[in-house]
RNA sequence: GGACAGGUGGCCGAGUGGUUUAAGGCACACGCUUGGAAAGCGUGCGUGGUGUAACAGCCACCGCGGGUUCGAAUCCCGCCCUGUCCGCCA
């Protein structure tokens, strides 16, 4: 949700992230609307004040026993234009808001322009690819041959885009996340576990940008509940219409949880094995910044998520988004993107965003300084450490051998009970 | 799911139609006091909007949304949330 007043204050400014974003300059319509409704807030505030002063006086005549005829009469012919200015006020206020809260946040400067994932610059690569002495599998013919990883089964219970996990798929997945989770709450990773609520309520849904926009990308109860695509949801409004001291920011939360996504509108996308499913596992870092603080914020996060990918030895490169191909609540984001040797590609395993004060306004999120008086909005940043699912994918694809048994990496050994190599379809036989 | 009791500023809490223009306290800030501190005393201190060069001023906000009234924290209706008890339950 944009401030008004910046709009006012900086119209080319405010163009100007637009059309990173690709879209057409809206600044002047927007302060047109602005306009006319300051205009009709004070006209309509004059008259209550009027009608305040006058009721004022007929108290005072009443407790004194003297007539208010005349007074009351007085109010009665102001009643007409006070109400049609009241709704007046009311009406250009909310159209300010309907505008304001399906516009995107705006990038930073340093953001690169382009329309979609090609405008993204690649900042950093780590790890060296594997040189493989056979042609290596990707993860479902991996997984399907030693049936731990089952699409069928998952079909006949939810349908498509589910899966069942067996045995040591199924403890490895359990594995990775306690990894990432111990990793983030360390003294070194500094965040706190938080175990949230997976189904919430309009009001938060609305506070991180998933509504107005994406009510058709998440599941809903039939009692009116959201379920979560995302622990980002519930750990930002952690802080929801609070006022918070600058001495106990940045807050830094972590959760393990499942999330759902509708996938309305990606038929056809990514259909082949556990890429994108409608239920799957991640660990999600939240951040609470004051804004002087949530730049480095930033980049501490992201090296936060990095650092699981170097503990368990997988290769990944780091890229910034271009403002056409960031989700509409940052003003920057890094992805990390996962080497898949099964399917010879870099795919997305994190994505980590500075939403500066987009959020804290819907929300209500402030905090209050340790100079200079009243409160300011908060910065909220989110990322993934990461999703576990495609951590899992990225294990089985890197860590596979020619037998189809993959190795365990080093660091999740001690979550697997010491277990160095899950076997191949041969020992199943 | 049912019954009852509640929801007031960062926190606690008074307030049942008109000097409430939200008392009082805590916390916080500044000052006085002190060798230094605590205590004590004094002053300031809610949020949002509008307005201003900046102040001032003005409007709204007492869980949320409607309504009654010249006037609502206060009365009426609906909803949300919390607590207690009952029912059900991993």
């Amino acid at each position: 949700m944009h401030d008004i007043r910046f709009i006012r204050e900086d119209p080319a400014a405010f163009d100007a992230g637009l059309k990173k974003r690709n879209l057409v300059p809206l600044a002047a319509e927007l302060l047109e609307i602005d306009k006319r409704r300051r205009a009709a807030i004070s006209e309509s505030e004059g008259a209550q004040a009027k009608r305040k002063a006058l009721s004022r006086q007929i108290g005072m005549a009443k407790g004194k026993g003297e007539p208010a005829e005349a007074l009351m009469a007085e109010v009665a012919a102001l009643e007409e234009n006070l109400k049609k200015g009241e709704a007046l006020a009311a009406e250009l206020d909310a159209e300010l808001v309907r505008r304001l809260e399906v516009l995107p946040n705006l990038p930073f400067d340093e953001v690169p322009e382009g329309t979609d994932e090609t405008g993204n610059v690649e900042i950093r690569r780590v790890g060296s690819q594997r040189n493989f002495s056979f042609t290596p599998k990707d993860h479902v013919a991996l997984g399907e041959a030693t049936g731990e990883m089952d699409f069928a089964t998952a079909a006949k219970i939810s349908g498509s885009r589910f899966v069942v996990l067996r045995k040591h798929l199924a403890r490895m997945e359990r594995a990775i996340a306690q990894l990432m989770l111990d990793l983030h709450t360390s003294e070194e990773g500094g965040y706190t576990e938080i175990n949230p609520p997976l189904l919430v309520r309009d009001d938060a849904a609305y506070g991180v940008g998933q509504l107005p926009r994406f009510a058709e990308d998440m599941f809903h109860t039939d009692n009116g509940y959201w379920l979560i695509p995302t622990a980002e949801l519930p750990l930002t409004n952690l802080v929801r219409e609070s006022v918070l001291e600058e001495k106990d920011l940045p807050l830094r939360f972590t959760a393990f949880t499942p999330c759902f996504r509708s996938e309305a509108g990606a038929a056809g996308k990514d259909t082949r094995g556990m890429i994108r499913q409608h239920q799957f596992p991640k660990v999600e870092l939240v951040s609470i910044a004051t804004p002087e603080q949530s730049a480095a914020e930033h980049e501490r996060m992201t090296g936060r998520a990095e650092e699981v990918l170097r503990n368990l030895g997988l290769p990944f490169r780091t890229i910034v988004l271009c403002g056409g191909d960031m989700g509409p609540a940052a003003r920057k984001t890094f992805d990390i993107e996962v080497w898949l040797p099964g399917q010879n590609a870099y795919r997305e395993i994190s994505s980590c965003s500075n939403c500066g004060e987009f959020q804290a306004r819907r929300m209500a999120a402030r905090y209050r300084p340790k100079e200079g008086k009243g409160t300011r909005f908060v910065h909220t940043l989110n990322g993934s450490a990461l999703a576990v699912g495609r951590t899992l994918i990225a294990i089985l694809e890197n860590y596979q051998n020619e037998d189809g048994s993959v190795t365990v990496p080093e660091a999740l050994r001690p979550y697997m009970g010491g277990l160095a190599v899950i076997p191949g379809p041969a020992a199943h036989k």
